[in-house]
DNA sequence: CGTCAAGAGGTGTCTATACAAGTTACCGTT
DNA sequence: AACGGTAACTTGTATAGACACCTCTTGACG
């Protein structure tokens, strides 16, 4: 038992009341953006104004208002006090690798088939993107995705043998393999889409209901652990009128994904 | 002059002129990650010693730091000193823009033929995007981009009459529209860029040396002012096999993004 | 009435110090 | 030899003060 911190964290309140100053100004600060108490496009308090009203030097303060201008909330500086901008925030990584809380945070529901899941030997070209040997075991798993019962995209994912075992436990038409690797503490950190368009083949054409050679959008993922090892290898195609894909830049550097649902205009 | 740092800083450290100290300290060490003086997975000196080699105090350092750490540069903390980790770095706001600085930066020549620039009134659509009543005047930039003399792209620009005159004193042969934009000093500060994928139509098909119906990937961007004012909208249409987006994503939140040039694998 | 200058107040930057909390290495004990 | 505790070192956090530079307002002056 250490001498020096007998009851600091002993409680049971310490959800908030443990965290570093600097923390808990930004939380209050961001939440008071949110609310509209500090209204967008206005100034907020100065540095002075809020070391006085919490009582603190302007060192935390200062980190506080640097976390919500980096995060975009906050803009203006030198001289002009800094201006409160509600953003759209970025989506987050659950909701860009899994496609039911994408389709649940766009209000659609999500549905799918599973077309294949089987236990099969890694073609080259599989084994050298997920890092495996020619011919090591891995798990295939083909389905197609549905927004609101309607053929969006097609998903053909290959995990390694120690993820893809978990799936033969687990029925893949009744909900999000996502969220069961992550209950299933599988350590999903890391993902790499890379996007460009392809023509539909025989395949594709049919289960989503289009002629062959129309263009698909194409999103393949590696996704890796939080030591880089890969884990999963997948080619999701999108019918383009169902979802795109948008990047937010700006010259200060922020940068704001997200992927929509394709809008009739 | 200062009588407390007489020369403290003076030598060789202020390598790019008149920069705050802790960009110039920033500077320096994403340097030295990137030239492997500080190896990969290795500890960096300490802060004590950096505060030592650069004669500041702890904060510039600190801050320097944690510029690299939010940057993803820098892994570690509390107790243990930090590890350096070389990442692939987010393309700046100028190479995701300009096909020209991307070009570049990926060890291609570009190149360009333009095919139409005039100055017509707004589309029902374009005008809607711009925020400019239908039958304003815009200015029409139509261009087929090259790399290493190769049809890569075709680019649909509209510009809003303010920014797109300057287009009629400037050759969009010779170079890069958007240097020449910064360059005249108008204010390109954020770009929106939806993905998609489309079929080629008839023009596209002559122009990109593809057959009708082939599956392009295009990306709309809508670039705005500081102040929000839209710009710029174009529609640009790549070639799969020239070049595709990828999107980077971590569970921390880091988002890193590029455009590559499509590697045959 | 317009214009420019001074001043007040704001943020950006830097220094110096202090303590808390985590990690590592070493050394003595068992 | 294995174990455990301590000491040294590291980063995280917070305070206080100082000055530079920018912005906006105000007021004097032409």
């Amino acid at each position: 038992m250490r001498s020096s911190t007998p009851e600091c964290h002993s409680r049971l309140v310490k959800t908030s009341e443990d965290l570093p100053l600097h923390q808990r100004l930004g939380a209050e600060f961001q939440r008071r953006i949110e609310s509209g108490e500090w209204p967008e496009g206005r100034p907020v308090p100065s540095e002075s104004q809020l070391c006085a009203e919490f009582g603190t030097s302007r060192g935390p303060v200062r980190q506080a208002l640097a976390m919500l201008r980096h995060e975009g909330s906050l803009t203006g500086g030198r001289g002009k006090p800094p201006v409160a901008r509600r953003t759209a925030p970025s989506q987050p990584f659950g909701t860009f690798l899994s496609f039911t809380q994408w389709a649940r945070t766009i209000g659609r529901e999500p549905g799918q088939t599973t077309i294949e899941v089987a236990r099969r030997r890694a073609s080259p070209e599989a084994a050298a993107r997920l890092g495996l040997v020619e011919g090591a075991p891995v798990v295939e798993l083909v389905r197609l995705r549905l927004l609101d019962d309607v053929p969006a995209m097609l998903e053909r994912s290959t995990f390694v043998h120690e993820v893809g075992r978990v799936l033969f436990d687990f029925d893949p038409d009744t909900g999000s393999v996502y969220e069961e690797l992550l209950r299933r503490e599988v350590d999903l950190h890391r993902a790499r889409h890379t996007i460009d368009a392809v023509a539909a083949d025989t395949h594709d054409a049919e289960l989503l209901r289009v002629a062959v050679g129309d263009p698909l959008l194409r999103v393949r993922r590696l996704t890796t652990s939080g030591r880089g090892v890969p884990l999963e290898d997948a080619d999701d195609r999108y019918l383009p009128a169902m979802a795109t894909f948008t990047i937010e830049n700006t010259i200060e550097g922020r940068t704001v994904i997200g992927r929509y649902r394709t809008e009739e205009d």
